[in-house]
DNA sequence: CAAAACATGTAACGCGTTACATGATTTC
DNA sequence: GAAATCATGTAACGCGTTACATGTTTTG
């Protein structure tokens, strides 16, 4: 339940509405967490009521009406007391090495083009992070702004590195099997379990 | 559903039961997948009803009796077609990167404990994959299981290398605040929001 | 005129975890 | 005598996704 404190993070920097809180996350920690609106109201009309938030509706002409939620005492010392505690390692569920664990089940060439592919969205991934870091870095506001802005670009930074490591590694996997072909290895390693 | 895969990839190789599943998840795809025995259970009942598995019961005199499940030429085809298909990068939900990214509402200190706990976690996990990979290597059989350990391996590989860019990031992210104490950042990035 | 932005929600489904339920045998 | 191993499951719960439901206004 870590949404909860990333939706107290965000309105203990200023109040807001489901629809805006949608935005922050998807502008600034998309690359480690992403929300739904469907989940976020519930989520949220459940904090008010357990007294982290007080909620306010503002009745407006052209649109339906907004309801801004605020953080309360009761809420900021929960996310401070949160944010505190140490917390375990997320466990892992990566399907593409799945794939590539059972890869003796496949052709070399449909084990290298699933690499390939992988390798693509990785390097992609990485130009975006990259962007985004670009574009921190170039903002005018970040001179006024380095609360704000420090531990997102370091929270971005491990994403970097960590898309800097799959990058090296799927290269060299690549290069390995293919090299292996050449070899003589053949019908060794590559060659499929069954039918 | 990457789990009914993993199941198929693992009795592609070899008939057996949920219980026999199980250890051969937790001895071989844990750092990249976990599965519970509670999961394992009903899918494989139900992979059976979809025609993927066929189902014998081994009675045991000491022991309640096994269920042996053994894949059928249409697991084998589903599998491999699965295996052969692109698939996107997963989603990442990483509480401990909410942390970090609303770090401004700690104290330095309590910051810089937080990113080293999480270092100690990381290096041991780091220690159990050389671990893991160094029994691998010295492993008598792997002489004539390349196929098997090749690709078991590449995946490790992966575990390695990325346990190796959070143990960088972690360190750089730990002396990075260390020293804007000394150097006179006071009072600017690491002060609390509010209370 | 279509699409995106603004603004809120509910319901069903999927997948995973934890707790509950049972019981013999082997190892420390 | 306690704990781990062998061997099977069910039920409840938590969290996230997708689909459904509604309607105006602004931008392209």
């Amino acid at each position: 339940m870590s949404l909860k404190y990333a939706l107290l993070g965000f309105l203990n920097h200023s109040s807001m509405t489901g629809y805006d809180l949608k935005q922050h996350f998807d502008r600034s920690v998309r690359h480690f967490w992403s929300a739904n609106l469907s989940q976020m109201y519930p989520t949220l009309s459940q904090m008010e009521k357990d007294g982290l938030l007080t909620m306010e509706v503002e009745n407006q002409e052209k649109h339906p009406p907004r309801k801004v939620y605020r953080i309360t005492g009761a809420g900021r010392r929960e996310l401070k007391q949160w944010l505190a505690e140490p917390i375990g390692l997320p466990s892992l569920r990566i399907p593409f090495l799945v794939k590539v664990f059972f890869g003796g089940c496949l052709e070399k060439e449909e084990i290298i083009a699933l690499l390939k592919d992988h390798l693509s969205r990785h390097r992609a991934l990485m130009d975006r992070y990259l962007q985004i870091r670009k574009e921190i870095m170039e903002h005018p506001e970040s001179k006024g702004m380095e609360k704000e802005f420090f531990f997102g670009n370091l929270t971005l930074g491990v994403g970097i590195k960590i898309e800097q490591a799959w990058i090296d590694w799927l290269e060299e996997s690549v290069a390995n099997i293919e090299e292996m072909n050449e070899s003589g290895v053949r019908g060794g390693v590559l060659t499929d379990q069954r039918g």
